[in-house]
DNA sequence: CTAGCTGCAAAGGATTTGCAAGCGC
DNA sequence: GCGCTTGCAAATCCTTTGCAGCTAG
């Protein structure tokens, strides 16, 4: 499988590096994380590793299509790999993040598709909203 | 109307400004923009003000519940009053910003709360993927 | 040798914070 | 006078860029 991927760089005329390996295996490992996560994790086994080139990592992968970025709402975006099919729950209120099953959006992808001609992309969105736990808090003090 | 948030300022010791008027009638106007954007637009009438007393405006009226803001994807947000209630749609591709009602998403609301007690935010929402357009020309550039 | 990779430092854009001056009540 | 507001400058956060050195083929 890595080989795979070896061999897509080789033929662009890139080469698979340690470094390249290590953001990878990070990105697999964290599931979605933040570029300074990702990097951090590197780091524990790579200290000399640069944020710029995770970076850098991270933009080519994407290219290849091995990962994609998220937006959860305000700062950093979260990167995954490419099975990590999940649509994202973000809480306005508390910031917690939940995962739901992307098929969830098939519907509304059809919809969108015949009425607006607009290919969802159900892995990039991330919606936001209310957890149940902060809605409950939130009607309570709602007086 | 204007009076009714005036005295809701008022009630918790703040005043209605004259900056504040303006970032509130340059979003009202605006539709959605980014803080920047607004900025430029109260300093057509006011070239003073400056862009941290727009962010800062912009936060006060969040609280409020006068203005609410949408992440697009990338960087920056926009802001739009709370009138303003559709979703957003963005082109991965183009960055194109499509608009479709936000009754779209009622069915996937209704289903997000029943299965996971999640209280969807259809308006704070940006939904990505590609737009019509370029869904034409990426399926033929697909060899 | 040539081209690709990397680290480091600096630049850049967006947003926030600290602070002192200004103004309304 | 007191506290809310504001402008300005500086600080922060996140990301990109420029550049020189190193490495693989």
């Amino acid at each position: 499988m890595d080989t795979e991927l070896r061999q897509t760089l080789h033929r662009r005329g890139l080469r698979m590096t340690p470094q390249r390996q290590l953001v990878l295996d990070a990105v697999a490992e964290l599931g979605h994380a933040t570029p300074e996560a990702i990097c951090s994790k590197v780091q524990e086994i790579a200290p000399a590793v640069n944020i710029t080139t995770v970076y850098r990592t991270l933009d080519l992968l994407e290219q290849l299509g091995i990962v994609r970025h998220t937006h959860l709402g305000h700062g950093a975006p979260t990167y995954a790999t490419g099975e990590h099919e999940h649509v994202h729950l973000v809480c306005h209120r508390c910031g917690t993040v939940d995962e739901v099953d992307a098929g969830l959006l098939d519907d509304l992808a059809e919809v969108l598709a015949s009425r607006v001609g607009f290919a969802l992309d159900p892995t990039h969105v991330a919606l936001s909203g209310l957890c149940s736990r902060c809605e409950t808090s939130d009607s309570e003090a709602d007086v």
